[in-house]
DNA sequence: CGGTATCCTGGACGATACTG
DNA sequence: CAGTATCGTCCAGGATACCG
């Protein structure tokens, strides 16, 4: 493993584990990597956020570059989030780190 | 609430994130991973955390196993921080989050 | 359906001083 | 040197109600 990184360079890595590290943006980020879904859709997924939270973090994966949101016309209105190219590229990282989490971490887990 | 691990496989990375996403962690897993690390050496890389933050950091890192601390007798006190072999296999995985980031953030970027 | 608008609370983080 | 001990701030996240 190489360390000639500099100043900046060293948060890199933290700069990237902010775009993912809210609370619900890992489960959110899982489930739109099996294709795009419709908002209510994936408040259904996801039952113990409220609306307004679950709005903010898709807002910030959408800031982020990570998720796309597409508006279809029409009523009622129909919104979909997807994964965009550059969030797609992180879903083998992050399964990386999920095969490493199922490595270390075992019995029984806190959820909050 | 507890939960068993079954129940929430779906989260295993948020799990992990969990574990590294300490507004410092990354900063000290970067550090630790050059090798070991006495406390005020790596207070001094990193200037901008308060004693007690940068403590309770490495305590948290420490309960997750992924950062073993090692005392020596004696005065004065000499006390040693290193990575674990379980962290030691995140390296690698954090570094890719690293290539990532860097492939996908450019210009200037916020460190706080 | 897919949002806003308010209001509130816990806990992460910080500043500072003291100690074996 | 490597910590505790206090006290204070800020804001992410939650509860709830309303809207086009």
């Amino acid at each position: 493993m190489r360390h000639t990184y500099r100043e900046v360079e060293q948060c890199a890595t933290k700069v990237a584990l902010n775009l993912i590290s809210g609370k619900w943006k890992p489960i959110i980020f899982f489930h739109l990597s099996s294709g795009a879904m419709r908002f209510t859709e994936l408040w259904r997924e996801i039952p113990r956020v409220s609306k307004k939270v679950l709005l903010e973090q898709l807002r910030q994966l959408e800031s982020a570059g990570l998720v796309e949101r597409t508006v279809q016309n029409g009523f009622p209105p129909e919104v979909t989030y997807q994964l965009t190219h550059k969030g797609a590229e992180l879903a083998p990282i992050l399964y990386r780190l999920d095969q490493w989490a199922m490595r270390h971490i075992e019995g029984v887990v806190q959820i909050s």
